[in-house]
RNA sequence: GGCUGGAUAGCUCAGUUGGUAGAGCAGAGGACUGAAAAUCCUUGUGUCCCCAGUUCAAUUCUGGGUCCAGCCA
């Protein structure tokens, strides 16, 4: 599949997209929406790919998944690296087939550059190379941007130099292709988008949201997330970079080391929880063009799946 | 009761040989093009515990007090 290109029009406009942070409900009213409007959901998250991440990444629960289908929910084993770029073209393809069946797909998560990969694509360059990244990774940060400012100027200039993770990548493309690594990426935000989509966004006050990532961090520990991932370590989770990343897992390696105690890494994961949850709403703010639907605590999720799903029919009139 | 340390930003603390102070963390904002739940950037005026004294000047020195911790009774 040519990445280079974005979403076909058809998926643009007959599928529902939603975002928002984590623990702002969006998992809940993706389901009362597939239910209201006969769709399935393809999920959005970089970690809920992942077979085993079960509890810490809260995944929709058997009972849910018996209901409606949930696409890219444990497509992948502890051992198996993903990216962007296979979500994007696997997403692609979920939608492609549940159009087909003529239900809606739709595109619930979090995981800003996933939606972004997919809505307006990653461009030409190529995959990573775990071999050279490795290499890379082990070379002074220096020695990098001296080859990136003598190899390829533009790119030099335009990457966060004080981001390891942007300059590795960009070293890698250039070694990789020898071509210059901007030209090689697909334009994003220049134009704006003659093809529109719908794309809600669920937004909550930020006390709210505080207080309904502790009350799901302590519910993942009673459902037994430190026991979850004792089993994991077995399966390699410590050997697989992306799963290493999600936040409860890393933390509870840590404490199971013998790192920190467990009451601060509780508090840890909630802290680094209330953290990301920021981020993806300056994601969101910044990166998408999000129809924002702003949730009260007393509101019920039923009733915002059907502003949503309100809105989305208006959507489906004009375009 | 006695002795010894503490008392400085929301938290943990550094510092000022006397000229009203700064880190980390948190908080706030931002970036993000194949690891993104990651990674990175910007942002610090606060009765320097209280009262009095010395001094041109005290958060810094002196005396008294309050509170906290540890040790001794």
């Amino acid at each position: 599949m040519n990445l280079d290109e974005t979403l076909p029009t058809g998926i643009r406009q007959k599928s529902l997209f939603l975002g928002g942070p984590t623990a702002s409900g969006k998992s809940r009213v993706g389901f009362l929406l597939a239910e209201r409007l006969g769709g399935e959901i393809i999920t959005v998250d970089s970690m809920q790919v992942y077979r085993g991440l079960d509890i810490g990444t809260a995944k929709p629960s058997p009972e849910e998944r018996a209901r409606v289908p949930h696409h890219l929910v444990d497509i992948l084993d502890l051992n198996e690296a993903f990216d962007a770029s296979q979500f994007a073209s696997r997403a692609q393809v979920a939608a492609t087939d549940i159009l087909k069946r003529g239900r809606v797909p739709i595109f619930c998560g979090g995981t800003g550059l996933y939606f972004k990969a997919l809505l307006e694509g990653l461009g030409e360059s190529p995959g990573s190379d775990p071999v050279l990244r490795a290499a890379l990774e082990q070379t002074p940060l220096e020695e990098l941007l001296a080859e990136l400012q003598a190899r390829d100027p533009e790119a030099f200039e335009r990457i966060d130099r004080k981001n390891p993770r942007r300059v590795i990548r960009a070293v890698e493309v250039l070694r990789l292709t020898g071509q210059n690594v901007t030209a090689q990426r697909a334009r994003w935000k220049a134009e704006p988008v003659e093809n529109p989509v719908f794309f809600a966004g669920l937004e909550r006050d930020p006390e709210d949201l505080k207080r309904r990532i502790e009350v799901r961090v302590d519910e993942m520990f009673a459902q037994g997330l430190e026991a979850e991932t004792r089993r994991l370590l077995a399966f390699g989770l410590e050997t697989n970079r992306n799963a290493m990343q999600a936040i409860g897992y890393s933390q509870v390696v840590d404490f199971l080391h013998g790192a920190r105690s467990l009451e601060d890494t509780i508090a840890l994961i909630k802290l680094r929880t209330r953290k990301y949850s920021k981020r993806q709403m300056t994601w969101f703010r910044r990166q998408a063009r999000v129809q924002w639907f702003a949730v009260s605590p007393e509101e019920s999720l039923e009733k915002i799946a059907g502003s949503v799903a309100d809105a989305f029919a208006k959507f489906r009139q004009t375009n």
